[in-house]
DNA sequence: TAACATATTGACAACGATGTCGGAACGGCC
DNA sequence: GGCCGTTCCGACATCGTTGTCAATATGTTA
């Protein structure tokens, strides 16, 4: 029974080396099983590192070997939304599989905490960052980039950064939702929208408004609520569009946050709501919520991918990738508009 | 506009020392706004920084230093559920304002994977370790804990350990639980839970017995399908359940996971089903589904200070806490059974 | 037997930073 | 002028590991 001293610090290789016979480098070697060690003294310092309890040090190796840390920096904006931490399990699985660690830092949004985190994984000498960035500009990332960091971002454009991104196609995605709410016979649809800050509710804006101007459909503005922020915000939102004296038959939210918040106001009102919304909810079909559905599995693994291979040396130009959505439709938005009765 | 060179490594203090024509010790000490710097000689030093992008190499520093790095790790099972995603959150938040940043791991609820996970903490020296562990022993552990290293578990006991725990009342919430649908005149209830080789099901199943025991309430074991294991399996269990001869008028559900799946199988049964589990559901309200509520940010806070507590020191004994829940009545078991009317 | 390849090992420098210590310059004071 | 204290600065060792190189010992070939 191997009893490991319990004095505060942990044995290093010069203690294992001692406690073998041997000096340091053939300690280190063995550990490494690299070759040119002879069998039994190779076995020797195993048992005296087991003893001690030795755990090789890879800040110094890493210093030394110079060889970027096998961390892989990763920043998303908040945990609490499973879209973002659904990104970062597919990221970590990947790299996971070649050993790679993850720093994960939450930003909360705020572009001074996500600034500080990278900071942090600049000077830990990451391998990699995977960023999914609550900032317009990124100063701090442009001379890393050009000094050759590999980074990838998800889900939000690098304006000023030439590097490889994973988007949605959340033009296309919202235009194929408020395309189907109009199929099915929808003309007042009311949108509800996070604040304009971030680029994907743009986005997702943008394709909202052209499957109008397409379908000759005229938008009644007031029926657009596009500075909701949060799942209150969205909730405050829909009580207002319910309280109009025309209210909406339909109404499109912009992510899973804003679908949260008016499916707690729906919960009130007198008559269900047709509701449809972009990012997957886990109990959609329960809800009858209708989805433009995405995978933040498939944009954490392509990330990851991505940033694999960067780190493994691959130079080509900057790569851009946006991933398709889907339109799952379900009880609130299944029945066209003029065959609902009302009730039920 | 200082263009940092697009060469491919970070230059290092020295290079910052020879740009400003000082020594390597100089360059440190004004970089780190130490005494006995001429403000001049300081300034020049911060220029010549900030001219080559000069990042401090945290690497050399903790390893020359031998403080602990700035870094905890944390063990999380899965991502994918909120629960686990909201204590990493929590914990995150705490942490950073200490300007502590969080290695994350995801387990996936294997034992190996969490020891591999492990493995890379340590090896890295980490000042912490945050643990919501998946294995029944950890052998890796304990000569660190006896060497000092700080460490919380959370959710899950360490049982061959002495070291601080966070955990919840399982018992009791399971217990107050069934009380609450006992009391609703339920007899005949359903139990779904995952497999026994998490203590927390475990306990909560407990928590369930004695709750029907001390009512006097006999159980009727058909009722129990206590090996789920994921919402997949929960689903098929409701299913089981609903197509009884007798089926249950209550169901209790020990998480969120075997709540998801309940649900979707309640969905397409003819009757609205009455439910009640452990775990918040963000929708609970709109579900309808009663819920035994815990709080993964108090149990990640919570860590986390003990955690800090530990790092500055803290020499005590091993400290168990362990976090109340509250039940959160909804639709679905809100009338008494004998008040409720078939249909609607 | 000599020459040569190979296996095994260790001494030493190095990675990039900080801690220790001592030296130089400067001012104030007797 | 001489002494002292303070400020400012640099040479050097050091953290724990790996890369380089040279030194043995051993086996293999001409």
């Amino acid at each position: 029974m191997p009893h490991a001293q319990p004095s505060g610090d942990l044995p290093t290789l010069r203690q294992v080396a001692e406690a073998a016979g041997v000096s340091i480098k053939t300690a280190s070697r063995a550990l490494n099983d690299e070759v040119h060690v002879a069998p039994q003294t190779s076995q020797r310092v195993k048992d005296a590192a087991a003893a001690l309890g030795y755990r090789r040090n890879l800040l110094a190796r890493d210093l030394r070997s110079h060889s970027s840390s096998n961390v892989v920096g990763m920043v998303i904006a908040d945990a609490a939304n499973p879209f973002y931490s659904g990104i970062a399990l597919a990221a970590a699985k990947i790299l996971s599989e070649r050993g790679l660690l993850l720093f994960l830092g939450f930003s909360d949004e705020d572009a001074d905490m996500e600034s500080r985190i990278v900071d942090g994984f600049l000077e830990r000498r990451v391998a990699g960052l995977l960023v999914i960035s609550s900032r317009r500009s990124h100063p701090q990332l442009s001379s890393a980039s050009s000094q050759g960091l590999p980074m990838v971002f998800l889900d939000r454009p690098a304006r000023d950064l030439e590097v490889d991104e994973v988007l949605f196609d959340n033009i296309g995605g919202a235009r194929a939702g408020i395309d189907h709410l109009l199929a099915q016979g929808h003309r007042r649809i009311g949108v509800i929208g996070d604040s304009g800050a971030l680029p994907t509710h743009r986005e997702r804006i943008i394709g909202v408004r052209r499957a109008f101007s397409e379908a000759h459909v005229s938008i009644d503005e007031d029926l657009f609520i596009t500075d909701a922020s949060d799942a209150d915000g969205a909730e405050a939102a829909m009580r207002t569009l319910l309280a109009l004296p025309s209210p909406p038959t339909a109404v499109f939210t912009t992510n899973n946050r804003m679908a949260v918040g008016a499916l707690r106001a729906c919960d009130e009102a007198p008559a269900p709501c047709a509701l449809l919304t972009f990012d997957d909810l886990e109990l959609a079909g329960v809800l009858g919520v209708s989805v433009v559905s995405n995978s933040p599995q498939d944009m954490g693994e392509h990330g990851a991918r991505m940033l694999l291979e960067r780190i493994d040396g691959h130079a080509g130009p900057r790569r851009r990738v946006r991933l398709r959505t889907s339109l799952k439709v379900h009880r609130s938005t299944a029945i066209p508009l003029h065959e609902r009765e009302s009730g039920s």
